[in-house]
DNA sequence: ATGAAAGCGCTAACAG
DNA sequence: CTGTTAGCGCTTTCAT
């Protein structure tokens, strides 16, 4: 007989499972179980020692769902993670996952455990209201707007605790947290050209709309400086990116001496490919990255980047969350990018 | 007025939230629109059709906490992340965070949510038992064992629905799926030794019960070839790690010749200290990994490493579960490792 | 300080 | 094919 049992009257084995076994055992209502457990002062000191011995006994643990089915309340947040283009990728996204990391370190600590779900919004319309509507979560982070900007902003007009990861754009209606790309774009095409550059080429996806803002903040300065720019479209999933990177640098070799990648997770594949090529980083051709990602420090040579801070960012997430779910409707966050000069650029 | 909601009779406004509300106004009993949103077929046509325009008019959905409480399940999987040892780092690191985007991407096509759970055993001695008894998952999946092994043994004696991530000790009791990490160790040595090493050293905690067995495989095949063989104590987190591993090679510098790093991220570090340091790879000093990230094959020069097959992991380890889910005492999964031979050894 | 009772919103067995 | 009914296990008034 294991130790989580115990016999009623008649000798049958009977397994405590709910408050109201509990009751039985210890003399008392189901209701004073439940306030002793939930460690309600009301209770007395000698009742609420018994239940507990009695509880820690049986192994007894109170159900979740009828809780949070009575209370109205999961202490669940919900972690969506909309796969737009680049389907495959995406969740094994060195950003994303560093992202996510912090929120559940952020999260925990706040007593709110996370539900993580992976959408395609081509296959599922309806995902992010399903996900809000299920009863499930208390509220919602989305990391990343992908391609479903308008469907986030429709939402959130009637659906208060929802903070979400992305690109932030003047007047729009839903809460971003997020870093400054367009300075960030700037910042990395200042100093391309700062470092002599004539000619650069921008390696990503202008299509997600964070990029297309790298992008844009680059073509910028690069125009008031009279450098020419172009957009070499590339993918994350790191099968096809490397041959697809070969390919572009064969196209711009000796015409583009300084490349631009939407993602140091880009750069650090186009770093090897130009090993491989044997041209010299950085005299013949300079590099700068966007993210700042832990390996980007440790590349022959080590990546010059745009810095995202990744913590702040999932501080910032979970504390405007917090704020939402108590009521409070706040602005967006846009957090300052950072040039971490080492010698690629 | 927003279009979820409608008029009653006495023109109040009035929401539809549950499923009684849409009842009334369908005309039909309760019981009748759970049939039709759930696709009973035994429901007419024209009434699930009805009930899917109104339901679909007013938004509803049908709340999941209480459909859960009543059938008893939760079409959720529990991922546990215990951080025993090196509480910072264990969540951001590269290996899980891949293993668990693969998790992600399985359980989702199989109709699982993941409710992620970050646990400091240290710190909560109960950590597994009040995940599994919180009724709020169908079944677990456990990443990495850290020092927890024995709790581990407790629990999977009396909860069926119980994977975990981890190394095969001869014997054990519950059910796991990893990487035979002797063998994988065994194969790193043999590798070095093959290049002409005589002395090794193993950079990595071997209190992690993987990374134990790991540099055992590794001192078996050393002894038995008379080489050499110690473990100089590294941690996986990114700050400390670098200044450990640099004081490491100042302290052997000349008389090892061989590194075995516990972990590719681990690698990737001491690579870029050797190359600070001057010292050249491979010729005078040669270095496996373990893992084969992504990033392992982008270093300079690229890394010599023993491949776990991560996404074969995440599919074993989602193949046992369901099948525990539907009473199956499955056996556990020990995957084979690959080295793959690149140039630093 | 405790008990009794009324649900949270849904599903499934049973009865038509 | 549909309505009725009885809970799932817990929390929280309202009494006492």
């Amino acid at each position: 007989m294991a130790d989580t049992d115990s016999k009623d009257r008649a000798g049958r084995v009977t397994k405590v499972r709910t408050l109201a076994d509990l009751a039985k055992i210890a003399g008392v209502s189901p209701g004073t179980v439940s306030r002793a457990l939930a460690g309600n002062s009301l209770v007395n000191t000698k009742t609420r020692e018994k239940i507990e011995a009695i509880a820690r006994e049986h192994g007894f643990r109170p159900n979740q769902m009828a809780s949070k089915l009575r209370r109205q309340k999961t202490g669940v947040i919900g972690i969506a993670i909309p796969l737009g283009h680049d389907v495959r990728q995406k969740i094994s996204d060195a950003f994303f996952m560093t992202l996510l990391g912090h929120l559940a370190a952020e999260l925990t600590e706040k007593g709110y455990d996370l539900m993580l779900r992976r959408v395609i919004p081509a296959q599922d319309e309806d995902w992010l209201d399903r996900f809000i509507g299920s009863g499930m979560v208390d509220g919602v982070i989305v990391i990343g707007q992908s391609d479903q900007f308008e469907r986030i902003e429709e939402v959130a007009d009637g659906y208060l605790p929802m903070v979400v990861w992305g690109n932030h754009q003047e007047g729009q209606r839903h809460c971003v947290v997020g870093t400054n790309n367009r300075l960030g774009g700037k910042l990395a095409a200042e100093r391309l050209i700062a470092s002599g550059v004539k000619e650069i080429a921008f390696l990503g996806d202008t299509q997600a709309i964070e990029f297309a803002a790298r992008f844009a903040g680059a073509k910028e300065v690069a125009e008031k400086m009279g450098v020419r720019i172009r957009v070499l479209p590339t993918h994350l999933s790191p099968e096809r990116t490397g041959e697809e990177i070969a390919e572009h640098l064969r196209e711009i070799e000796g015409k583009v001496d300084g490349i631009f990648a939407a993602t140091d997770t880009i750069a650090v594949t186009c770093l090897k490919e130009i090993r491989e090529r044997g041209i010299d980083v950085p005299r013949q051709l300079k590099v700068v990255g966007f993210d700042d990602l832990p390996i980007s420090s440790q590349t022959a040579p080590p990546l010059t980047t745009v810095r995202q801070d990744i913590a702040a960012g999932a501080k910032g997430l979970v504390d405007l969350l917090l704020r939402r779910l108590a009521g409070d409707d706040t602005e967006s966050l846009v957090l300052p990018p950072h040039l971490i000069i080492r010698e690629t650029a």
